[in-house]
DNA sequence: TGTTAGCACTCAATGGCAACAAGTGCTAAA
DNA sequence: TTTAGCACTTGTTGCCATTGAGTGCTAACA
């Protein structure tokens, strides 16, 4: 539908834009690129191409940027896939390699070198453990008045909170706690010890402790603690670096909406295989209109399904940042992968 | 030194700069303020204030605006300690009311109520734990491969990490390290336990164990943990609203600072009893040249001195926010004095 | 029919200029 | 000692002309 003249100037426009993030007109366009025409055959065509939908003007004699449109006709039919420099694939492989004490540490350290090569804001949410099972609580006594409680899952994920006992509580009260819940709970899986610990079990409690409150509140914020664990978030002060006009108001909604990482899952939205593009408006947020977000979603054998995600902006070198993306979809899932069986043979 | 008249006209200055933050001039100055003088006569005192250094002019024909040594002599002679607002006052106490676990969080937690009441940035340090002994490891195994490792001292501070063993690793010789530990560590101070650690801890874990190194690295990451854990900012996107005039490039660095929190201790200075002033270059940094710091160290019997500051405009509004910053002095030592005592009962 | 040179036109950006407002310092009188 | 008055300074605002980069369109050309 497009010829190769148009093909190539829509190449070439984008290219420049990314290069010097301003308005390319068709000198620039001929100067800078190896199309064989006049600069009026180069404007008749970026009309045709404006009308047609893939480019458009900041105001009526300005040069062209490319509109969504060109980005996604860019993405979805121009990009080849681009050769990741040898020195940030090492990079990113020693940094995986290092020995890591949680799968949470991978995901994490993972969202830090992402962002750091790219100088962008990274995203990285850990695989669901949502199916895992609880295979114990641990309730370490730390002195008379402390308590460490642990939740450890099948799938290696290991969950802590301290607590300090109320005063009124003696240790059999806790003892027949620490038995119910070893009764009532392990085995389950996650999402139905959630259910239980909103419905049957702070009953249950009751029967036995005075104070049950306190420990009820307890065990919900472990479970919050172990799902707002999975996401983590680097570099979203680049933010103000990559996005040359974004106001005050703006960047501090975003940070807070980050911070806040109960919107974040949906953001990153279908998880689909491979790798997801969204441009500017496609992220269905009016504060995200001048980003662009790279995602990959990574399968974890027996684990679930990880996201790792770039966010920079529209006019971002998109070949370069979807292979690199793609690394970091490889190396998890293998990493992850790993570490899972390391846990799971020696059962 | 200053008369009368000087020092309402002064104090107009301050209070006018902090309510529209523009510097002030004559006739402002008679419309908003009760000084019977003409505005000539108002002139002409500002000379003097102006000469002995308290005002400054921001261009040749500019109002006033309040120099540092203008707000150091506002704040060492003219504040008088302002009634805390009910509310805000309320809200503090309810706060920290809640049923904690952890002394860490009602550190965390003053630093969130202050950094909320003032739109401020709040800094909250918990009281030095260096001179606390080391009561106990314990090791508490999770799974096969998985091992958590938590560290308790006799003040109630809890440290935890997780670990996964290196393949190689038998549980003889896990053991005998744990033995160790108990025997070598276990009731001397936690600087003497670091100084170990750097020290002869090393060579006798490797007598015991092939691969020593990750176990090192381990401990070293905990004591990291124990130290950094108590450092607590809030409020810090509020920069942005309360300096005007502050370029993203010194936004990121102060930011930046603070995630730092290496050099926070410093600015945060000599912990002198009662509360301390710091206006704009008293801070001694480039960085915080528009801001001010007003800290204050409170003490905690048997634990140790803890720092609450607040962090804002060289304008801000003195005396308000000095007494804010007393009422988390005095609550604080209260709690966590109450909270010391908890533990220490029942020993 | 597609391509190109040429030209009139548009619009953002820049700099100079005048008008204005807010404020000062100084002088001279009360 | 205080105050009224005035000349002076400086930042801000709006206006206008100029410039430069770029466009669309027309007419000539291959």
């Amino acid at each position: 539908m497009l010829t190769e003249r148009q093909i190539s100037i829509l190449k070439s426009i984008i290219h420049l834009y990314t290069k010097y993030g301003q308005p390319v007109g068709s000198k620039t366009l001929i100067q800078e690129s190896k199309i064989a025409a006049s600069s009026a055959t180069i404007r008749n065509e970026m009309v045709h191409l404006e009308e047609m939908g893939f480019l458009k003007k900041t105001h009526s004699s300005s040069g062209r940027i490319p509109s969504i449109t060109g980005y996604r006709y860019y993405v979805d039919y121009l990009v080849h896939p681009h050769k990741v420099d040898p020195e940030d694939l090492a990079s990113i492989k020693q940094a995986l390699e290092n020995p890591f004490k949680q799968i949470d540490e991978i995901v994490m350290t993972s969202a830090e070198v992402l962002s750091h090569l790219t100088s962008y804001t990274a995203i990285s949410l850990g695989p669901e453990i949502k199916d895992s099972k609880l295979t114990g609580f641990r309730f370490v006594p730390l002195n008379e008045r402390q308590l460490m409680v642990i939740l450890v899952t099948d799938k290696g994920h290991v969950e802590s909170q301290n607590f300090t006992l109320p005063q009124q509580m003696n240790p059999y009260e806790l003892e027949k706690v620490v038995r119910l819940f070893n009764e009532e709970l392990v085995g389950k899986s996650l999402i139905e010890v959630f259910r239980s610990l909103k419905t049957d079990v702070p009953e249950l409690i009751r029967q036995h402790i005075r104070t049950a409150e306190n420990m009820i509140g307890l065990f919900d914020d472990l479970f919050l603690k172990a799902a707002t664990d999975r996401i983590h978030i680097e570099g979203r002060m680049n933010m103000l670096d990559y996005s040359n006009d974004l106001n005050i108001e703006q960047f501090k909604s975003i940070y807070s909406l980050m911070d806040g990482k109960h919107d974040l899952p949906m953001l990153l939205g279908s998880k689909q295989e491979g790798i997801t593009v969204q441009i500017g408006k496609e992220l269905d947020n009016e504060l995200f209109e001048q980003f662009s977000l790279i995602s990959a979603a990574y399968e974890v054998e027996n684990l679930g399904t990880g996201v790792i995600a770039l966010l920079g902006p529209t006019s971002m070198p998109y070949s370069k940042m979807i292979s690199l993306v793609g690394v970091f979809q490889k190396e998890l899932s293998k990493k992850l992968e790993a570490y899972y069986h390391d846990i799971d043979d020696n059962k």
